[in-house]
DNA sequence: TTAATTCCTACTAAATTAGTAGTATATTTG
DNA sequence: CAAATATACTACTAATTTAGTAGGAATTAA
């Protein structure tokens, strides 16, 4: 499972991406307040962001967070890493926090790893595909499928 | 990540397997050692496996676990549901440990949650038709790709 | 100078996971 | 039957991780 930390990195980087076009930077109070996330959570989170690189600041009055890429170049895979999510099932096939396996004899032949590490790989192909504007595409799309009320087909 | 608790029950469950022939009882204390498992803690996780109709015991002296189904009808999908691990990255898209996103406004309309679901669609294929008889089959193949020592070419 | 905002360190609280203790109950064997 | 050897079961404890908070320093606009 995701933890609850970087579900809220994605959303907040949802926030900042539909409003890129002009990219000023949004309040924190005010992302936190649209995605439901708890204020001062929220910016401990941004600010771990930031020191990696993805968003950027503005302080003072008429301060506050904007992208620093493009929404087609963040990766959720990209996200959940930064925020501290394994992809992984087991620490011995993840790439980005490894651990041997004490018990288990050989990584070489164990079979259990090697399933696991498939599972990884599939995991790993949507998620390093899939944009910050790939996911807001999407949104566009269920929305119209679930709502075709006043569209005259 | 699985849980050490999952790990170890998938560890325990091969062990039976590979002892499948004449499926008589193994002591917890010798699936410990084999697997280096905590003695006290494998003995709760059997137990609740039994429970789950996954293994049986016979008590008493000469007692011990035994595979309940074949080792080609347990699937690593299901060891892993009933050691408590959703295999979902987000409680929306779990089928087992489904709870509602509280600040996603719809799950119909969620991008995120339509991402999450590819994920775990793609986990579920592999885990789901993977055996623990696979999983053996898997370690042979690997054993043989890793020591070719003393076969001849 | 004041108000509004991010920056940053250091916590606290809650929840989950890992593992243990100890006793009851069943079974084999002599 | 009695002793030895297992599992069954309940109820803990300890360790780790996750979630969230407090509060003041630094920065900027007006
Ligand atoms: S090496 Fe990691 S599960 Fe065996
Ligand atoms: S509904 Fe679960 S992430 Fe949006």
């Amino acid at each position: 499972m995701l933890q609850k930390k970087t579900k809220y990195a994605i959303k907040a980087l949802l926030s900042l991406a539909k409003e890129y076009k002009d990219n000023k930077p949004m309040k924190i109070s005010e992302i936190a307040e649209k995605e439901g996330i708890p204020r001062k959570f929220l910016e401990a989170i941004l600010l771990e962001l930031r020191h990696h690189g993805i968003v950027g600041s503005k302080m003072g009055a008429t301060g506050g967070y904007y992208l620093l890429k493009h929404p087609e170049e963040i990766m959720l895979s990209n996200v959940i890493r930064l925020t501290g999510g394994p992809i992984a099932l087991l620490p011995c096939v993840s790439l980005n926090f490894y651990e041997p396996c004490v018990e288990c004899v050989s990584e070489e032949v164990c079979g259990l790893r090697n399933v696991i590490l498939e599972v990884r790989e599939a995991s790993i192909k949507i998620l390093s595909k899939t944009s910050l504007a790939d996911i807001l595409l999407r949104e566009l799309k269920l929305s119209k499928k679930v709502k075709p009320l006043k569209t005259k087909r």
